[in-house]
DNA sequence: CAACACAAAGTAG
DNA sequence: CTACTTTGTGTTG
């Protein structure tokens, strides 16, 4: 059964005037299984810019579907989080990755 | 042109 | 390790 949610959510990204490249960022980040976390590095170079990481971030912050796409998965390439947009911040990133099932460090 | 939810390599301590 | 600098990229203002 969940074999095509996303499907249904590309379907309402082409409702909204974004770019290819945040279309494509914020496929990439739609293709993030659960538990699993992605790193800007590795979207940008999925989605054929592997020097836009940046350009992936300014992407995702502006991703309309915020707690639809999940873009707390999207980290750092040194494993840290990074920023987030979403509700409670980093904290609240953390948060759910740890509710996913990601491992973080104890210390909040 | 400046700034941004980053990355990597460089210099300095 | 911390801290700063430079280069690179796409979008937004």
């Amino acid at each position: 059964m969940e074999g095509s949610k996303k499907a249904a959510v590309m379907k309402r990204l082409e409702k909204y005037n974004m770019t290819r490249f945040q279309t494509s960022v914020l496929r990439a980040t739609l293709d993030i299984p659960k538990g699993e976390v992605r790193t800007y590095k590795q979207i940008a170079a999925k989605i054929g810019h592997p020097k836009a990481y940046r350009a992936v971030g300014s992407a995702l912050k502006e991703n309309p579907l915020a707690p639809t796409i999940p873009c707390h998965r999207v980290v750092k390439s040194s494993g840290e989080l990074g920023n987030y947009s979403g509700r409670g911040g980093k904290k609240g990133k953390r948060r759910l990755l740890e509710i996913e099932g990601y491992i973080i460090k104890k210390n909040r």
